[in-house]
DNA sequence: TTGATTTGTATCAAGATAAGTTACAAAAGT
DNA sequence: ACTTTTGTAACTTATCTTGATACAAATCAA
Protein backbone atom coordinates (compact mmCIF):
# COMPACT_ATOMS: atom_id res chain seq x y z
CA UNK A 1 0.00 0.00 0.00
CA UNK A 2 1.33 3.67 -0.94
CA UNK A 3 1.02 5.83 1.95
CA UNK A 4 0.71 9.45 1.30
CA UNK A 5 0.51 10.99 4.50
CA UNK A 6 -0.82 14.33 4.84
CA UNK A 7 -3.26 13.57 1.93
CA UNK A 8 -6.88 13.23 3.03
CA UNK A 9 -8.31 9.53 3.15
CA UNK A 10 -11.57 10.38 5.31
CA UNK A 11 -13.57 9.69 2.23
CA UNK A 12 -12.01 6.02 2.30
CA UNK A 13 -12.12 5.76 5.97
CA UNK A 14 -15.93 7.05 6.16
CA UNK A 15 -17.04 4.04 3.84
CA UNK A 16 -14.86 1.76 5.96
CA UNK A 17 -16.58 2.94 9.22
CA UNK A 18 -20.22 2.82 7.23
CA UNK A 19 -19.32 -0.59 6.39
CA UNK A 20 -18.85 -1.75 10.24
CA UNK A 21 -21.98 0.00 11.14
CA UNK A 22 -23.93 -1.64 8.34
CA UNK A 23 -22.67 -5.10 9.50
CA UNK A 24 -23.59 -4.79 13.36
CA UNK A 25 -26.71 -3.42 12.11
CA UNK A 26 -29.37 -1.80 14.65
CA UNK A 27 -27.22 -2.50 17.32
CA UNK A 28 -25.39 0.29 17.80
CA UNK A 29 -21.53 0.32 17.58
CA UNK A 30 -18.41 1.97 20.05
CA UNK A 31 -15.92 4.32 18.65
CA UNK A 32 -13.11 2.14 20.55
CA UNK A 33 -14.88 -0.94 18.35
CA UNK A 34 -14.38 0.96 14.86
CA UNK A 35 -11.33 2.61 15.88
CA UNK A 36 -9.46 -1.08 16.04
CA UNK A 37 -10.75 -1.78 12.33
CA UNK A 38 -9.59 0.99 11.03
CA UNK A 39 -6.56 0.88 12.84
CA UNK A 40 -6.75 4.62 14.32
CA UNK A 41 -7.76 6.39 17.02
CA UNK A 42 -11.08 6.46 18.85
CA UNK A 43 -11.21 10.39 18.51
CA UNK A 44 -10.49 9.93 14.78
CA UNK A 45 -13.65 7.60 14.45
CA UNK A 46 -15.66 10.50 16.15
CA UNK A 47 -14.70 12.94 14.06
CA UNK A 48 -15.57 11.58 11.11
CA UNK A 49 -18.74 10.17 12.75
CA UNK A 50 -19.45 13.63 13.13
CA UNK A 51 -19.65 14.51 9.98
CA UNK A 52 -21.75 11.74 8.86
CA UNK A 53 -23.85 12.71 11.83
CA UNK A 54 -24.56 15.76 10.19
CA UNK A 55 -24.87 14.51 6.39
CA UNK A 56 -27.79 12.33 8.88
CA UNK A 57 -25.72 8.94 7.37
CA UNK A 58 -25.94 8.03 11.41
CA UNK A 59 -27.41 8.19 14.82
CA UNK A 60 -24.90 8.51 17.81
CA UNK A 61 -26.27 8.60 21.33
CA UNK A 62 -23.68 9.54 24.48
CA UNK A 63 -23.78 8.11 27.37
CA UNK A 64 -22.96 3.85 28.57
CA UNK A 65 -24.57 1.60 26.58
CA UNK A 66 -24.35 4.88 24.03
CA UNK A 67 -22.49 4.05 20.48
CA UNK A 68 -23.35 4.64 16.45
CA UNK A 69 -25.78 3.42 13.95
CA UNK A 70 -26.66 3.87 10.50
CA UNK A 71 -29.69 6.40 10.01
CA UNK A 72 -30.57 4.60 7.18
CA UNK A 73 -30.29 1.09 5.38
CA UNK A 74 -27.30 0.57 3.36
CA UNK A 75 -29.36 0.23 0.09
CA UNK A 76 -30.54 3.79 0.88
CA UNK A 77 -26.86 5.14 0.95
CA UNK A 78 -24.82 5.56 -1.70
CA UNK A 79 -21.09 6.41 -1.76
CA UNK A 80 -21.59 10.07 -3.53
CA UNK A 81 -23.36 10.85 -0.22
CA UNK A 82 -20.17 9.81 1.91
CA UNK A 83 -18.27 11.76 -0.62
CA UNK A 84 -20.69 14.99 -0.04
CA UNK A 85 -20.38 14.57 3.79
CA UNK A 86 -16.75 14.24 4.36
CA UNK A 87 -16.37 16.92 1.90
CA UNK A 88 -12.70 16.10 1.35
CA UNK A 89 -12.33 19.20 -1.11
CA UNK A 90 -12.00 19.24 -5.07
CA UNK A 91 -9.63 17.16 -7.24
CA UNK A 92 -7.50 19.37 -7.69
CA UNK A 93 -7.33 23.01 -6.42
CA UNK A 94 -7.41 26.67 -7.87
CA UNK A 95 -4.56 28.83 -7.80
CA UNK A 96 -3.11 29.40 -4.39
CA UNK A 97 -2.74 33.44 -5.53
CA UNK A 98 -4.79 34.57 -8.00
CA UNK A 99 -3.07 35.27 -11.36
CA UNK A 100 -2.28 38.79 -12.35
CA UNK A 101 -5.20 40.51 -13.23
CA UNK A 102 -3.47 43.14 -15.53
CA UNK A 103 -2.73 39.90 -17.80
CA UNK A 104 -5.61 38.88 -20.58
CA UNK A 105 -5.37 35.50 -19.52
CA UNK A 106 -4.74 35.69 -15.70
CA UNK A 107 -7.85 37.74 -15.60
CA UNK A 108 -10.08 35.21 -17.40
CA UNK A 109 -8.34 31.66 -16.28
CA UNK A 110 -9.85 31.42 -12.88
CA UNK A 111 -13.48 31.87 -13.72
CA UNK A 112 -13.08 29.06 -16.89
CA UNK A 113 -11.11 26.91 -14.12
CA UNK A 114 -13.35 27.09 -11.61
CA UNK A 115 -16.31 25.96 -13.67
CA UNK A 116 -14.42 23.35 -14.78
CA UNK A 117 -13.53 22.41 -11.36
CA UNK A 118 -17.51 22.33 -10.25
CA UNK A 119 -17.88 20.11 -13.27
CA UNK A 120 -15.60 17.50 -12.37
CA UNK A 121 -16.55 17.33 -8.76
CA UNK A 122 -20.42 17.09 -10.46
CA UNK A 123 -18.76 14.10 -12.41
CA UNK A 124 -17.02 12.54 -9.43
CA UNK A 125 -20.49 12.53 -7.46
CA UNK A 126 -22.94 10.94 -10.30
CA UNK A 127 -20.11 8.10 -10.26
CA UNK A 128 -19.40 7.63 -6.92
CA UNK A 129 -23.59 7.59 -6.36
CA UNK A 130 -23.93 4.34 -8.40
CA UNK A 131 -22.39 2.59 -5.73
CA UNK A 132 -24.67 2.10 -2.57
CA UNK A 133 -23.02 1.31 0.58
CA UNK A 134 -25.09 -2.14 0.29
CA UNK A 135 -22.77 -2.97 -2.70
CA UNK A 136 -19.88 -1.98 -1.39
CA UNK A 137 -20.30 -4.74 1.50
CA UNK A 138 -21.06 -7.29 -0.82
CA UNK A 139 -17.80 -6.74 -2.69
CA UNK A 140 -16.23 -7.00 0.97
CA UNK A 141 -17.99 -10.23 1.77
CA UNK A 142 -17.43 -12.03 -1.16
CA UNK A 143 -13.32 -11.05 -1.21
CA UNK A 144 -13.82 -9.16 -4.54
CA UNK A 145 -14.43 -6.64 -6.22
CA UNK B 1 -11.74 33.42 -4.35
CA UNK B 2 -11.00 30.58 -1.16
CA UNK B 3 -7.27 29.90 -0.57
CA UNK B 4 -6.28 26.35 0.83
CA UNK B 5 -3.34 26.26 0.78
CA UNK B 6 -1.21 22.88 0.91
CA UNK B 7 -3.50 22.27 -1.34
CA UNK B 8 -2.32 20.90 -5.06
CA UNK B 9 -2.82 23.37 -7.29
CA UNK B 10 -0.73 22.15 -10.00
CA UNK B 11 -2.98 21.66 -12.11
CA UNK B 12 -4.90 24.92 -12.44
CA UNK B 13 -1.41 26.33 -12.56
CA UNK B 14 -0.47 24.04 -15.55
CA UNK B 15 -3.67 24.83 -17.60
CA UNK B 16 -2.18 28.26 -17.26
CA UNK B 17 1.26 27.95 -18.19
CA UNK B 18 -0.43 26.12 -21.43
CA UNK B 19 -2.82 28.61 -22.06
CA UNK B 20 -0.03 31.21 -22.32
CA UNK B 21 2.30 29.18 -24.07
CA UNK B 22 -0.33 28.71 -26.67
CA UNK B 23 -0.84 32.59 -26.68
CA UNK B 24 2.85 32.62 -28.07
CA UNK B 25 2.69 30.41 -30.52
CA UNK B 26 5.78 29.65 -31.74
CA UNK B 27 7.65 32.28 -30.15
CA UNK B 28 9.77 30.52 -27.02
CA UNK B 29 8.22 32.09 -23.93
CA UNK B 30 10.28 32.91 -20.77
CA UNK B 31 10.08 31.32 -17.17
CA UNK B 32 9.99 34.85 -16.00
CA UNK B 33 6.96 36.03 -18.12
CA UNK B 34 4.99 33.42 -17.36
CA UNK B 35 5.24 33.20 -13.79
CA UNK B 36 4.33 37.51 -14.05
CA UNK B 37 0.73 36.38 -15.07
CA UNK B 38 0.27 33.37 -12.72
CA UNK B 39 1.79 35.40 -9.97
CA UNK B 40 4.59 33.39 -8.85
CA UNK B 41 7.69 32.99 -8.58
CA UNK B 42 10.12 31.49 -11.87
CA UNK B 43 10.98 28.59 -10.25
CA UNK B 44 8.09 27.24 -9.23
CA UNK B 45 7.06 27.70 -13.36
CA UNK B 46 10.26 25.77 -14.37
CA UNK B 47 9.38 23.21 -11.66
CA UNK B 48 6.12 22.99 -13.77
CA UNK B 49 7.45 23.04 -17.13
CA UNK B 50 9.49 20.16 -16.29
CA UNK B 51 6.82 17.83 -15.26
CA UNK B 52 5.25 19.31 -19.02
CA UNK B 53 8.38 18.29 -20.53
CA UNK B 54 8.73 14.85 -19.67
CA UNK B 55 5.01 13.96 -21.03
CA UNK B 56 6.12 15.72 -24.13
CA UNK B 57 3.62 18.81 -23.95
CA UNK B 58 6.20 21.31 -23.79
CA UNK B 59 9.60 21.82 -25.25
CA UNK B 60 12.56 23.79 -23.29
CA UNK B 61 15.53 25.41 -24.39
CA UNK B 62 18.34 26.56 -22.29
CA UNK B 63 20.63 29.85 -22.52
CA UNK B 64 20.36 33.15 -23.85
CA UNK B 65 17.45 33.28 -26.17
CA UNK B 66 16.00 30.32 -24.55
CA UNK B 67 12.41 29.81 -23.15
CA UNK B 68 10.05 26.71 -23.92
CA UNK B 69 6.79 26.66 -26.25
CA UNK B 70 3.98 24.19 -26.66
CA UNK B 71 4.98 20.69 -27.98
CA UNK B 72 2.06 20.10 -29.97
CA UNK B 73 -0.58 22.32 -31.10
CA UNK B 74 -3.39 23.38 -28.94
CA UNK B 75 -5.91 21.18 -30.34
CA UNK B 76 -3.85 17.79 -29.69
CA UNK B 77 -3.64 18.97 -25.93
CA UNK B 78 -6.45 17.82 -24.26
CA UNK B 79 -7.15 18.34 -20.40
CA UNK B 80 -6.44 14.87 -19.22
CA UNK B 81 -3.18 14.88 -20.82
CA UNK B 82 -2.28 17.80 -18.52
CA UNK B 83 -3.77 16.17 -15.55
CA UNK B 84 -1.71 13.04 -15.98
CA UNK B 85 1.19 14.83 -16.76
CA UNK B 86 1.11 16.90 -13.51
CA UNK B 87 -0.54 13.93 -11.49
CA UNK B 88 -1.50 15.20 -8.71
CA UNK B 89 -2.50 12.45 -7.04
CA UNK B 90 -5.57 10.50 -6.84
CA UNK B 91 -9.73 12.21 -6.13
CA UNK B 92 -9.09 10.58 -2.47
CA UNK B 93 -6.37 8.47 -0.87
CA UNK B 94 -6.27 5.31 0.52
CA UNK B 95 -6.38 4.53 4.59
CA UNK B 96 -2.93 5.83 5.86
CA UNK B 97 -2.25 2.72 8.00
CA UNK B 98 -3.33 -0.64 6.79
CA UNK B 99 -6.64 -1.65 8.41
CA UNK B 100 -6.48 -4.41 11.21
CA UNK B 101 -6.19 -7.59 8.57
CA UNK B 102 -8.06 -9.62 11.86
CA UNK B 103 -11.20 -8.08 10.94
CA UNK B 104 -12.72 -9.76 8.07
CA UNK B 105 -13.83 -5.75 6.98
CA UNK B 106 -10.59 -4.40 7.24
CA UNK B 107 -8.86 -7.26 6.01
CA UNK B 108 -11.16 -6.80 2.79
CA UNK B 109 -11.94 -3.15 2.22
CA UNK B 110 -8.25 -1.85 0.86
CA UNK B 111 -8.55 -3.71 -2.62
CA UNK B 112 -12.76 -2.82 -2.72
CA UNK B 113 -11.31 1.45 -2.24
CA UNK B 114 -8.32 0.36 -4.17
CA UNK B 115 -10.09 -0.60 -7.26
CA UNK B 116 -12.91 2.11 -6.23
CA UNK B 117 -9.78 4.47 -6.76
CA UNK B 118 -8.67 3.53 -9.80
CA UNK B 119 -12.02 3.98 -11.45
CA UNK B 120 -13.15 7.02 -10.48
CA UNK B 121 -9.58 8.29 -11.08
CA UNK B 122 -9.88 6.87 -14.88
CA UNK B 123 -13.75 9.07 -15.05
CA UNK B 124 -11.74 12.13 -14.12
CA UNK B 125 -9.11 10.93 -17.00
CA UNK B 126 -11.74 10.61 -19.27
CA UNK B 127 -13.71 13.66 -18.25
CA UNK B 128 -10.86 16.14 -19.11
CA UNK B 129 -10.22 14.80 -22.16
CA UNK B 130 -13.19 15.71 -23.44
CA UNK B 131 -11.91 19.55 -23.43
CA UNK B 132 -8.79 20.83 -25.30
CA UNK B 133 -6.58 23.18 -24.80
CA UNK B 134 -7.62 25.10 -27.98
CA UNK B 135 -11.52 24.77 -26.30
CA UNK B 136 -9.51 26.42 -22.76
CA UNK B 137 -8.19 29.39 -24.49
CA UNK B 138 -11.35 30.11 -26.22
CA UNK B 139 -13.05 29.97 -23.43
CA UNK B 140 -10.54 32.42 -21.47
CA UNK B 141 -10.57 34.90 -24.70
CA UNK B 142 -14.45 35.31 -25.02
CA UNK B 143 -14.56 35.74 -21.49
CA UNK B 144 -17.64 33.75 -20.56
CA UNK B 145 -17.22 29.52 -19.25
C1' DT C 1 -27.91 9.61 44.08
C1' DT C 2 -23.54 7.87 42.89
C1' DG C 3 -20.49 5.82 39.77
C1' DA C 4 -19.14 4.09 35.33
C1' DT C 5 -19.19 4.53 30.43
C1' DT C 6 -19.26 6.84 26.07
C1' DT C 7 -19.68 10.64 22.98
C1' DG C 8 -18.33 15.32 21.60
C1' DT C 9 -14.84 18.51 21.39
C1' DA C 10 -10.82 21.32 22.50
C1' DT C 11 -5.97 21.41 22.27
C1' DC C 12 -1.41 20.05 21.16
C1' DA C 13 2.33 17.38 18.76
C1' DA C 14 4.26 15.01 14.83
C1' DG C 15 4.86 14.18 10.04
C1' DA C 16 4.12 15.48 5.38
C1' DT C 17 3.12 18.57 1.39
C1' DA C 18 3.01 22.79 -1.51
C1' DA C 19 4.78 26.92 -2.56
C1' DG C 20 8.12 30.60 -2.31
C1' DT C 21 12.90 31.89 -2.24
C1' DT C 22 17.90 31.96 -2.92
C1' DA C 23 21.78 30.16 -5.13
C1' DC C 24 24.37 28.27 -8.70
C1' DA C 25 25.97 25.02 -12.47
C1' DA C 26 25.14 24.05 -17.34
C1' DA C 27 23.70 25.46 -21.78
C1' DA C 28 23.45 28.54 -25.57
C1' DG C 29 23.39 32.80 -28.04
C1' DT C 30 26.02 37.35 -29.13
C1' DA D 1 34.39 36.13 -22.90
C1' DC D 2 30.00 37.75 -21.38
C1' DT D 3 25.20 37.53 -20.77
C1' DT D 4 20.97 35.21 -20.43
C1' DT D 5 18.05 31.45 -19.26
C1' DT D 6 16.93 26.87 -17.85
C1' DG D 7 17.38 23.04 -14.51
C1' DT D 8 17.87 21.83 -9.96
C1' DA D 9 19.22 21.63 -5.15
C1' DA D 10 18.43 23.32 -0.57
C1' DC D 11 16.01 25.77 2.78
C1' DT D 12 11.99 28.24 4.84
C1' DT D 13 7.23 29.04 5.75
C1' DA D 14 2.50 28.03 6.01
C1' DT D 15 -0.86 24.61 6.16
C1' DC D 16 -3.03 20.08 6.42
C1' DT D 17 -3.94 15.36 8.31
C1' DT D 18 -3.53 12.29 11.70
C1' DG D 19 -2.71 10.82 16.30
C1' DA D 20 -3.00 11.60 21.19
C1' DT D 21 -4.44 13.42 25.75
C1' DA D 22 -7.85 15.55 28.45
C1' DC D 23 -12.24 16.62 30.05
C1' DA D 24 -17.25 18.17 30.14
C1' DA D 25 -21.85 16.47 29.11
C1' DA D 26 -24.93 12.76 28.55
C1' DT D 27 -26.76 8.38 29.74
C1' DC D 28 -27.38 4.06 32.00
C1' DA D 29 -27.22 0.96 36.08
C1' DA D 30 -27.00 -0.12 40.78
Amino acid sequence: MVTVMAANSQFSMAVHVLTMLASSGEEKMKSDCVAASVNTNPVVIRRLLGQLNQANLVISQTGAAGGTRLAKCPKEINLGDIYKAVECGEVFALHAKSPNQDCPIGKNIEAVLCNLQKEIDKTVGEKLSQYTLQSVIEMVEQGRV
